[in-house]
Parts: C-alpha cells; structure tokens; sequence
DNA sequence: AGCCTATGCGAAC
DNA sequence: TTCGCCTAGGCTG
C-alpha cells in the first residue's frame, strides 16, 4: 500500500520502535544475510522517507535503502519475535529495556534493500522531485517541468523526478479534486492550478500519514449513512470505474495511463480543450 | 485451490 | 511495451 504517505508513516513508526535500541537484525531469507551481520547489534539511530523511498540510519553512518515497490510490507510487531514465516528479507528486533516494549518488524516482498553509503542515498534524493510531504519543499521545479511539456498530467504526477511520493491513488484523487482530465498536456495548465495541486498535496498527505489511508472526499460529498468498514480510503474515484460520480451521478471512466490504470468522472474532468483563437472554427 | 488484481519500478525486449 | 518481483486480499468455483 505504499504511496509517500505509507512510508513517512512507517518511518516514524520504526523510529519509535526501534530508535536509540540496539537491534538484532537479520534475514531469515538469506538475501540480506551478509549485510544483516554487519549490522547486528548496532545501534538504529532512526529511519526517514523520501518520496517512496524508505531509508534506515544505523551507527557508523551505515544506511539500509528499502522501497516496498507494489506490494512490499514492513509490519511492526510488538511483543516477543516469533520464528519468521515465509520470506522474510530483513528482520529487526529489539529486546525489552527499562520500559521499552520488546518489538520486532519483517520486511518482505520489497523490491529494494540494499545497505548503501550517504553519497547512494544523496544520489536518490537528487533524483526527486519535490516530496509534498518534506516540509518546506518547494514546487517550483515541478511546475517547470510540467509546463514545459506536452506529456499528460496524469503521466506527470507519477514521475518521481516530477513529484516525489503521489502514486495511483492520489493522482486520480487529485486530478478529480482540481476538475482536471487525466490526459490535459502538462504545459497547458496554469500556475495557479498547479500550485493549488500541490497546496492540496501538502494538506492531504500529512493527513494519509496520520490515519495512514487516503481519504480525499469532502464531508458534502460523502455518501449518507456510517462509512463501510473495509480498510480503504473514501475517495472518488480510483477504482470506482462504472460506478456513479459522488458529485455528478455520471459513470467513473478508466483507462491505462502510465502503465497504471487512471480512473476519471468524465463529466467533471472534461478533456480540455484549447481556447479557439478564431470564430471560424468549427 | 486457482485466478486476478494491486497505492511501483527497473530491466529486458 | 512487456516482464519480473514473489505478497496478500478478494473473488470464483
């Protein structure tokens, strides 16, 4: 379930699980097993995100660079380890100590765990756009990108090098909030909008990180009656295709884009069209 | 039990 | 553009 959302979320929770403790770490897999022995008995300082990436600071500046990909998963545990099932790439575990709970966490299914130097994680920091969710960060080389490009605005806000941290759900969800069609060429939006986007990011990921699911809908347009109980967000329109627009009725429409489906209400996003610069047209 | 899909992304073709 | 990663929930049967 990782957007940028998840994984700030998770590096907060592994720095207070596991933050100033000396940790076990290892793999019971085997794929991390080298790397896990260096580590072991050392002191986790703490953990951080970027985007989608996950970064965890051990003593001696070592670093242990984690991106979950599609269904990666760093569960905390509290209480005593117990044997690892399945295939666990890199396990932590802490012992009780005045007062602290024993805890543990499994890593399993990410695509990337690696033990790197700060010169890797400065090289991937570099490579991102601005994270809504780092405060202070700033917009502006997003906006430059986008509006010099003819590539669609659905496609943009998945590039990392755009826009660190929003994935499929907060593109879609985004996309409906502004009215914009998925496939309006980036360097037709105005500045305005583009920054009202991203005042938008700034305010929605810092709330996914809190309750740790995306909710984008407004209380006006949230359906009657007590909220179902699945774990997802309520949102508008991700995965929501054929059915009713919360806002309009009209049927929600999907379509691959990016590699991703991008789902869209086609009556509130209308696809945009230039401004006619002479009567005779059409 | 088996199949499909998924909040991601890099490598291979 | 397609595949692989190799988890987990939901649905079908």
């Amino acid at each position: 379930m990782p957007e940028g959302h998840t994984l700030r979320r998770l590096a907060e929770d592994l720095s207070g699980a596991f933050g100033g403790r000396v940790v076990a770490v290892s793999s019971p897999q085997g794929r991390f097993a080298e790397e896990a022995q260096l580590l072991d008995g050392t002191e986790f300082l703490g953990a951080d995100s970027a985007g989608k990436h996950l970064f965890l600071d051990f003593e001696d500046e070592r670093v242990v660079h984690i991106h979950l990909g599609l269904y990666g998963k760093f569960p905390i545990h509290r209480g005593e380890a117990r044997p690892a099932v399945g295939q666990v790439r890199l396990r932590l575990v802490a012992a009780a100590e005045d007062g602290r709970e024993p805890a543990y966490a499994d890593l399993r299914g990410a695509t990337q765990c690696a033990l790197v130097d700060s010169d890797h994680r400065a090289g991937v920091l570099d490579r991102l756009g601005p994270d809504p969710l780092r405060a202070g960060a700033d917009p502006a080389p997003a906006w430059q990108r986008i509006s010099r490009t003819h590539r669609p605005i659905g496609e943009l806000l998945m590039d990392q090098q755009v826009l660190a941290g929003v994935g499929n759900v907060y593109r879609a969800e985004l996309l409906f909030r502004h009215r914009i069609h998925p496939l309006r060429p980036g360097k037709t939006l105005r500045r305005g909008q583009f920054l009202a986007m991203w005042q938008d990011l700034v305010e929605l990921m810092p709330a996914g990180v809190r309750s740790n699911r995306i909710d984008t809908v407004r209380p006006e347009h949230l359906p009657p009656g007590p909220r179902p109980a699945g774990r997802g967000g309520d949102v508008y329109v991700y995965r929501r295709q054929g059915l009713p627009c919360l806002v309009c009725g009209t049927a929600i429409r999907t379509q691959v884009l990016a590699g991703r489906n991008s789902f869209w209400c086609p009556k509130c996003q209308p696809v945009y069209r230039s401004r006619a610069r002479s009567s005779a047209a059409s």
